[in-house]
DNA sequence: GTCTATACTTTGATAGAC
DNA sequence: GTCTATCAAAGTATAGAC
């Protein structure tokens, strides 16, 4: 019950998106939990659904682009920093019983065939976190075309991570993934400094 | 409109759960589709949505088992194998308009934390193609734990990839991530063929 | 087995008092 | 800005004629 009546609501929305996804989270359902009157929603969010929900969409996806540079700078280096990233993924998800996982994944393949002004939103959060971990490696070395298929690459193992994990209820797929990750981008470091030296 | 109904029913379930995902497909929308009256739904599936929910899973990911092993067996080398299901996914992708990618990762997501036996059946499906990977792995000489691993992130690339070509509209994750998973299958079988040789 | 009609619930959205 | 009451549409599910 902190915050204001509108931070509430995308909060509880934000919440609510990332375990049942937008089409199975509904406007009741959210002013409910947010402890908001249902007026209110309208009030600030015109649009209804879909402005809530874009909102929502960029907040999230930003939050967690937040967190993952905090868990990057924790760490001695980049290799460490990618491993880690999947190790405290794997951590929140068990600690949710495998609930909280991507904030955006499930309302973007939802939205993806459905929704044009929310697929983008989705695809805006996604190419902010392709270009934010490609900075760390292009600032690492890598040049920046390897830098954007790593960073795509790291990504993507992410997410298809997070598939397998929350329908198996196990972080197996996680675990693998952080290794072959760290491991990709300690091939690429190592590349490139073989090719520096000659 | 070939086959009877049951099987009508089946297949457009499965196209519409494929786009829409699970909460997004009504069973009106299902029936208008399929071209059949209301009250055949429920005779063939009493269980009413969650049991055509789970068949369809589980048949999605059959004949998606059996598409995927099509593409291994028509290509000369494992390797090969890998490269081509990425390629032949990112047509799929673009022909479809960004709609046809997994069967069932949309659905995996929704469900996992609000239904139990749907939840249960993605699990099932997405373990399944593990071990039909990891046994093609196994049969190209790669030992039993490193194939299962293999099989898990080349898996985890290809349902990551999906979730960011859909969100994006291009297939660029999908060309990196066959390019990455490629490369590993082939570090692994490298890997395996040095130890031999000591 | 096929098909229509309908019951009941929940959805997103709006109106208007306060 | 807050809150309640209500709408029309869509959701799942059922009953019963044929």
């Amino acid at each position: 019950m902190v915050g204001n009546t509108k931070e509430r609501i995308l909060d509880t929305t934000a919440e609510l998106f990332r375990r049942y996804g937008y089409t199975g989270t509904g406007l009741k359902q959210i002013v409910a939990d947010a402890n908001a009157p249902f007026g209110s929603l309208y009030h600030h969010f015109p649009g209804g659904k879909q402005q809530l929900g874009t909102e929502v969409i960029r907040r999230s996806g930003g939050m967690y682009f937040e967190l993952v540079a905090g868990v990057f700078d924790a760490a001695p280096d980049i290799v460490a920093g990618v491993h880690d990233c999947f190790a405290g993924a794997a951590e929140v998800l068990r600690a949710t019983d495998y609930a909280d996982a991507c904030p955006i994944a499930t309302v973007a393949l939802e939205v993806a065939s459905t929704n044009e002004p929310l697929r983008e939103a989705t695809a805006e959060v996604f190419e902010s976190w392709i270009r934010g971990a490609a900075a760390r490696f292009g600032a690492a070395g890598v040049d920046d075309r390897t830098a954007r298929a790593l960073a795509i690459s790291v990504i993507t193992m992410l997410e298809g991570a997070f598939v397998l994990c929350r329908a198996s209820r196990t972080t197996e797929a996680l675990d693998i993934a952080g290794e072959a990750a760290a491991d990709a981008v300690k091939a690429a470091l190592r590349n490139m400094k073989e090719r520096a030296s000659t």
